[in-house]
DNA sequence: ATGTGGCCAGAGAGGCCGATT
DNA sequence: AATCGGCCTCTCTGGCCACAT
């Protein structure tokens, strides 16, 4: 009956990891039609709108796809959190799900405050070595009355939210082009996904070094694929209301992609 | 069996409003020994954590507390808002529930955003009138299948986390002395809180018209009060962990506090 | 054309401070 | 000492744009 993460091996690890991703996409995908809905349709008082839209859509979708809840909460910039109880084949494991919501136009890459990073990173930027430490502690320690503290596996998630604006004055605003959902490998993965610096899906930060604001870090979604496929979702809305539920697994650069079965909201 | 809050009288409406802050106090001071703990004691990145503090912690208080939902939701920025069946002595009405959080280091007034007013502002600032408009709707309107649309009253809730700083490099980081719960009067109750600019609890915003900022508006609490004492409570940390549980009510200046029970969390 | 770097832009949300009364 | 006004600071979050492959 175990309870720790820490007792898994690396497999089971990522298995739990794989198995949270595949849940919030789920929730994603059911909830995708209403998404793109008010995310196109919801008017603009300012240009920040995105983020507030991505924000609350990304709880409106997830928070009916929880697990058992654990009693315990803590405040902070991560959008989405909930501190609970991950059934899983290697034991019912108490986990902390951080979850942030991204805007972007963009789509082939990720911006991570440092406060956002699970593991300490390692990449060549203009030939030289850059690093940047994890800011995502790998679990939240648990007071247990019976056998000592437990540990929260932390799971970092991203749901990308992929759009272009429209119009200012008249609906739809904007449009929403596809749904990413990314899980980045948990600080113990380190030697499997950045063991040097050469090898990683980590690049240069978003910040400027002449206005010397705080340092930030990329993720590249093509080679973030390549490492490990699943480890990069996209539902796709190709017209339809709901976007195409599809799940990337396998193996090989891309993966492979395949339907799943959903029920709409 | 009504349900529509147009076919309320004034008094019953206030009713509904007074029922709905009684509602939200009662939870804050539920949750009020976790908000302090967290809210004194969680390292701060920047300044601006007080501000997700606030936000999280209205979440955290309020989500528990919650009526009959409504499968509606919309994005934007309003912290907390809920559509949901509001049981009322007058009928189960379809509401819209607007929370805002707001973190400051005064105690006598709260600054609003246009899109945070919900009735149509007059008020003299420097022997001239000013004016802003309602940025709220007086409701919501939701497509019933049945007999027409229904439409959900919009109530407009404030809470307030009155701090001061104490330390940035170790706990306690700041210390909560209190929590303000305002509610805003409904824009139908422009005749009695602001019949004219004289008779108001508005002031001038915060913006800096020099720099041609969007307009904001501020209430004063003294004032709010005087027109009527339930619409602002405050529950105050006295040293203890929990908050002292006082309800205004009553009339006159200040109105009438009493104690009321609770149970922790 | 893409993949990378990185400079800037905007807009919230309040801290504060200076007049007034 | 309070009550008001309001200027300005901070810092989040991405839009964009310029190079480099």
């Amino acid at each position: 009956m175990n309870q720790d993460y820490r007792n898994l091996t690396d497999d089971e690890h990522e298995a739990v990891e794989k198995q949270s991703l595949r849940m919030i996409v789920q929730a994603l995908q059911e909830y995708s039609r209403e998404a793109k809905q008010i995310f196109d349709n919801t008017k603009a008082p300012s240009k920040t709108e995105v983020i507030v839209l991505a924000e609350d859509l990304v709880q409106y979708a997830l928070e009916v796809a929880e697990t058992y809840p654990i009693n315990r909460r803590y405040a902070g910039f991560i959008d989405y959190k909930r501190i609970r109880w991950l059934p899983t084949p290697y034991g019912l494991l108490p986990q902390a799900l951080l979850v942030d919501a991204k805007a972007s136009t963009e789509n082939n890459r990720e911006t991570l405050q440092q406060s956002q990073l699970p593991m300490n990173a390692d990449f060549i930027s203009k030939d030289v070595h850059v690093t940047m430490n994890a800011g995502v502690e790998p679990h939240l320690e648990l007071p247990d009355t019976m056998n000592g503290p437990l540990h929260a596996v932390t799971t970092s998630l991203f749901v990308h939210f992929y759009y272009r604006d429209i119009s200012t004055t008249q609906a739809p605003y904007r449009e929403l082009k596809s749904i990413y959902a990314l899980a980045i490998p948990h600080a113990r993965f380190k030697p499997r996904y950045n063991p040097d610096p050469t090898t990683t899906f980590f690049g240069q930060g978003k910040h400027s070094s002449a206005r010397d604001e705080d340092p930030r870090i990329r993720v590249y979604f093509t080679r973030l694929m390549a490492m490990c496929p699943w480890r990069l979702q996209c539902l796709n809305f190709n017209g339809n209301p709901y976007a195409e539920p599809m799940w990337r697994d396998g193996l090989g650069p891309t993966g492979t992609i395949t339907p799943f079965a959903y029920l709409g909201r």
